[in-house]
DNA sequence: GGTCTCCATGTGATTGTATAACATTACATA
DNA sequence: TATGTAATGTTATACAATCACATGGAGACC
């Protein structure tokens, strides 16, 4: 509960750490989730859904329990495996992503295209921004590609300190 | 218990994906790790020894409570603070490294300079190779830089299948 | 319309990972 | 010997993930 404790009121909420109008990034979300299921023939079902309104809603890193916390408020399932399944939908299609380093889960900021995210990590605040990182495994691709390797999957987070918390902390 | 159960009876263990003779890696590694905390003045006391020896030797990841059984076996405590307490001294001081991925541990392949380190995971043997990638995360120090982001620590984990996984498959 | 199959959902129980909180010991040093 | 500090030990609990099995709905097929 740590982490959650942190969490504020915020009508405004980060997205990555720049602060935005929330209004609109969600169903905006939502409805390329929408075009993308229907297009690929994959069925967005109602506890898929609402697990990636919780996290857009949030827009922040959410474990597995606080996402079933929030399940349960909504008339879900409460067991473990409902919001395991719906995340594994999520992360499997491309529409969230896990954060290893902290065992969360968080939705996905750049919907349409395919793409090897990055993720900074800030261990004051908690809040986490998505960065496009086509090239940042560059180098690991290199030694891979020596050794034999082959990739299937990346996971590239920095942990540190965010551009807010550093300036409070500055002050 | 899954991942223990791949493990070989195996006198050649594979450092990174290689096979090597394994007789004189252990004792340099520990010999190093002398020296190290010697220099800096850290106490390398006998149960964070004795887990860098349980790391050394098979010379793969190892989660926690599989290290908390070797350390029962040898007479040490077996409660978790205790096997989590020697890890963390082994991590902070560059010693082990944790897989985020696996939520396991693994010895420092190369002791004496300190990086940041990357690895593959091979999903159908569990071998993790240590690569040097100092350079690994440029894109994302860029992404960091313009976005006045302070790293202090990455996570870089590649997952798929290693070289010789990959003969096996295609044969 | 039946019924079969596949897939998603629901439930209970269990296993695995990690830390909180507190007591005790070991050791250096004043 | 008293004191401070770091490390260790113990209990309990929080958090994360999976297993096994039962149920139910949507579409394919006859």
């Amino acid at each position: 509960m740590t982490s959650e404790s942190k969490k504020l009121g915020a009508a405004k909420a980060p997205l990555g750490f720049a602060q935005h109008d929330h209004s609109t990034c969600m169903s905006d979300a939502l409805a390329a989730a929408d075009a993308r299921c229907a297009a690929d023939g994959l069925r967005f079902t109602p506890v898929r859904r609402k697990v990636l309104e919780i996290l857009l809603q949030d827009h922040r890193a959410l474990g597995a329990y606080t996402i079933l916390d929030k399940l349960r408020e909504d008339g879900f399932g409460s067991q473990p495996p409902i919001a395991y399944r719906a995340l594994d939908f999520l992360v499997a299609n491309g529409l969230a992503h896990k954060i290893e380093r902290l065992n969360a889960f968080i939705a996905c900021a750049h919907t349409n295209h395919s793409h090897t995210p990055a993720f900074m990590i800030c261990r004051l605040c908690d809040a986490v921004a998505e960065a496009l990182s086509s090239t940042a495994q560059g180098a690991l691709c290199d030694t891979a590609r020596t050794t034999g390797f082959r990739i299937e999957r990346t996971v590239i987070e920095a942990e540190g300190i965010c551009p807010s918390c550093l300036d409070k902390v500055d002050a």
